[in-house]
DNA sequence: TATAATAGTTAGTATTACCTAACAATATAA
DNA sequence: TTATATTGTTAGGTAATACTAACTATTATA
């Protein structure tokens, strides 16, 4: 398996069913698919042949693309080595969230089954990377979310959103203003004991939130 | 740098130099070079003339090819990265000896400067890799050996063999008998007291050799 | 439902890194 | 010193991975 052919895969699995706001699989077209590889879709149609030949990937002419039981096995295994890679170059050498992706990228394509069980062993089989998306398993199980109110979460912490609770189109707009999704990533920077609003960050910039809104946001803060 | 381009320039640095019994540089040919690579000769010479064009290789045609200071100092770099990563499997994740290489292989083409250096620095700044080979530093300079005769090297430990004191032709056969050359690695297995002669292993093989012998081979056993 | 916009495919081209086969230069040895 | 062996080069070909341009199918909308 090619370097080229383990990028396919993997920008498949996230497209399909990884991607932030993603709630059940999807089938991904062949446009998607070169846009975000940042490749013309001429280059993308060739791949999907061979894809297909390989038995990884369902394509039809004309049809949208899904991933095979064994498409999306090997897939799994390159995010599962990505993931593993992160968390090693973020607790182990002491890099930061912004530089691990871009080292992450080439070391998710090193082939060595017993490098990656190591690695894991040496970070005491993690279940989430520093970003908070979980690892999955030699198997390809991705391992579930551990999911609370965001009200429950202690100053300080870090969590990413998994679901909302309310899908009032008053709510979500404000969850838009807010620019929160499912998978956004929230820092707790303190809490008001006066009303029980909490002071949030998103991607830099602060926000303050009511305990109304914070109860009906469910998250993740299992890996600090 | 492409990866191929890296191979080739760290297969010239072992050619020139690097590999054991030269004792000082020599130049290249291209046959030398394309059965080391295990390629055609006429796949090398193309290479050749694209490594000449970006100055890293001096060559004329029908002549030998030496490396340029740039070349060289760029395959140095991965021959660092190289012996850099096989420490790293070695004495962090129990790798093997015999396993370390070819994971290495791979390894030693990650492109972040950052991460050679925490990994240095993770390691201690090792000045030897697992097989007593000295690391080059950041600058290329590769450190200096720490010369002493075979006779005082302790038991249990392994060492190096830097050079030899006697060049009689007598004693270059029978080291010759026993597989012994310039960077040949031997454990020492055992010193018997009665005569001072010593039992050691050579690629798992075991020899017992005089004292007279011992005292005639320089080694380095400083990176147990 | 006709047409425009979007999505997907095909054809032909380039580059990298390999190959084989044929040939040219240099070195060695009878 | 000429014949032979070794070494190095050139020409032409292939597979993988990208591209542009032109085409076809599908979908959305006026």
């Amino acid at each position: 398996m090619s370097l080229t052919e383990e990028n396919y895969l993997k920008a498949l699995i996230y497209l399909s069913f990884l991607a932030p706001g993603i709630k059940e699989k999807k089938d991904v077209g062949t446009n998607e698919l070169a846009s975000y590889l940042k490749l013309k879709s001429s280059t993308v149609n060739e791949m999907l042949k061979r894809l297909k030949e390989k038995n990884l990937i369902h394509h039809e002419k004309y049809k949208k693309i899904s991933l095979t039981n064994s498409g999306e096995r090997t897939g799994l295994k390159i995010v599962r080595k990505h993931r593993l890679w992160e968390t090693f170059l973020f607790t182990k050498l002491g890099f930061d969230w912004i530089e691990i992706h871009e080292v992450a990228e080439q070391l998710e394509h090193i082939k060595s089954e017993k490098l990656v069980e190591k690695i894991d062993m040496l970070l005491g089989y993690p279940n989430y990377d520093p970003h908070g998306d979980p690892i999955p398993d030699k198997c390809g199980k991705i391992p579930q979310r551990i999911c609370k109110n965001l009200s429950t979460v202690e100053r300080g912490k870090n969590c990413v959103v998994l679901a909302v609770r309310n899908t009032s189109r008053d709510f979500l707009n404000y969850l838009e203003d807010l620019n929160i999704s499912i998978k956004t990533e929230i820092a707790i920077v303190g809490k008001i004991a006066f009303d029980n609003s909490i002071k949030i960050k998103i991607k830099n910039k602060q926000h303050s939130i009511s305990n109304k809104v914070a109860d009906n946001l469910l998250v993740d803060d299992s890996f600090n």
